[in-house]
DNA sequence: CATGAATGAGGGTTCATTCAT
DNA sequence: AATGAATGAACCCTCATTCAT
């Protein structure tokens, strides 16, 4: 009767309609530069009591893994089709800078993509997905030679992450951002 | 009597031993992992009032800075020793994984460094000393053609934090450091 | 069920009950002599959280200001039946000696009375009303050659917190209340 | 051998110039406008150590009481003065006009005329002196009936005291000053 | 006597979280 | 399910006063 959902009892619809707003407004305070994510400032902004947000995020860090799991999801996705490409060495490329561009845009997303503890587990279950699919990625490309053995998927999460924090630490450009993965990029060839 | 040659009023001897101790158990506090630096804590653990701690460090920034500080000190040393090494590219990897370990070890000389804005001129001072040391060994290893031409010394401060984000969100152990620092290392070489 | 025809969004039963609390403990401090009117204290003694006092007032002045509305309010009512007594001079002296008692009674009532400047837009109000009724009474009074005619409501209001400042400073008892009341009201005489 | 003084081991000479710079300092931190008196603050103004100026004055009211005893010492000569009058009335109309410019000019000392109870007993001692004069003035003027018999000197004290609380609270001009204390004087004839 | 570093009680305010309505 | 008032722990900071130097 109700709409099919992936997990647990379909939410009602006017509770859905909160979920979504919390989580829009909790986007919006990201975008704002405010990181803080401060449940009782949300609710307000939402129109909804703070009692409601908590129902739907127990934690903040539930909030924030609920977030970045869109993201993710896109991420993940954009790995499948990347493990897919006849060229590993490009596909792989074009999803780091996929990454990194999402990273920048979402410290959220950034923070989880680089955490090494979920609280969710749905979102361990995207990573896990999103570094088999990468991982067969390093695969493809080793057994050309066109990466270095000691580098894993989750490896590769972490040193784009750092990446991130630098060109975020610098207040600059486009360009920065270009040289720095490739920095990367360089980085990880295999050893002439 | 009284130690003579010391720059400025000479602290008295206690003030100087409650300073020391507030510095110590700051450190000690940052290295257990909690970066909070909450001033009463400190205070409570070194076994001095809060007035004490507040005389010394007006501002938790204050006492960030100091204790960042010494760490630079050290680093810039180190910056200048490596920059009058024959061989400027040896010198220039010494230096990164000098700096990799100190960052490592101090979150709070981590977040200066990688911080774009200093409150305090001395930072910013001892920040440009460095940056002028590096920039001198990088100027070096590009005229025999060791580094790429695009990356300066504030890029590659910036670049290094990154490494440290990295290290730091795997929990995993040294192996990983050095993997890392070499990634950098080799995407620092100019393209073939 | 709920008892309607209130103004405003009506409080929440308990929320009532903890503002009528809070102001009336902050009465019996004030009234005990202490007119520090600590936050902190006062949620203990009224039996609520320390938020609870922020949420209702959230300024020391918002919560002083409240107390004396309702004093203000009480005494802008005596003002007006005095303003409508046949002999004017006898309702001012009653609304003098009304004012004198309260005042004596409450110290934060005194001092919202004396001061010049308000915060609360609500309190210059009513002391605006307190003025008019007075002004008429002055008005009415001067006619009949009752009362000098250099003297004006706000004068009369400083003047009378004047008499109350002689009056708490002496420890003494309600003799010297009456006998510092009519040096004031004598001294009110049109010149002779 | 040592200045003969009025009371107590003459102080050292530097000890004197501290004391004079401490009374100094927080007279011009009163005429500032700020009345909080802050020993800390005024001893660096005074530079002089905190201590300093606990020696001299061992609590707040001490230093308030000192600050004011100068000015007290003119009101008891004026007082005097004033008794010897042939005018018992007139000479205590000017020692009232006397007595309310300068308490106007000067809040510490206003506060130390109206408090019931002084921890210097020098200060009291003064106050004794003072109020026998004018107790002698007010004598004679009952005594050809200028002057209601219910009246005492304390009381004219706080009563004027009052009339400065008046004034100050109103932030009128010198017309406003003239007209309350007229309003005094008046009420303090016998009654018609 | 003078100094000023040290003390720590004291008071202020916020905000994550609970729970009565 | 939703609401938002209540809670109170946790921090922050100041400043009067003491006491070692």
């Amino acid at each position: 009767m109700t709409p099919k959902g992936e997990q647990g009892p379909a939410l009602r619809a006017d509770a859905a309609r909160n979920r979504a707003r919390v989580l829009q407004v909790a986007r919006e305070q990201l975008a704002a530069g405010d990181d803080s994510l401060q449940l009782n400032t949300i609710a307000r902004l939402a129109g909804v009591g703070v009692g409601t947000v908590y129902r739907h995020f127990p934690s903040r860090h539930a909030l924030w893994e609920a977030l970045s799991a869109e993201r993710f999801r896109e991420l993940v996705d954009e790995a499948q089709v990347a493990a897919d490409d006849e060229d590993a060495l490009a596909g792989l490329h074009r999803l780091l800078r996929f990454t990194l561009t999402h990273a920048l845009e979402d410290t959220g997303f950034a923070a989880v993509l680089e955490s090494a503890s979920d609280t969710d587990a749905r979102t361990s279950a995207l990573k896990a997905e999103l570094d088999r699919a990468v991982a067969h990625l390093l695969d493809r490309a080793r057994r050309v030679r066109a990466i270095r053995r000691d580098i894993e998927a989750g490896d590769l999460r972490r040193l784009l992450c750092g990446i991130e924090h630098a060109v975020r630490s610098g207040g600059s450009g486009p360009t920065r951002t270009d040289i720095y993965l490739d920095v990367l990029i360089e980085g990880l060839r295999p050893p002439r």
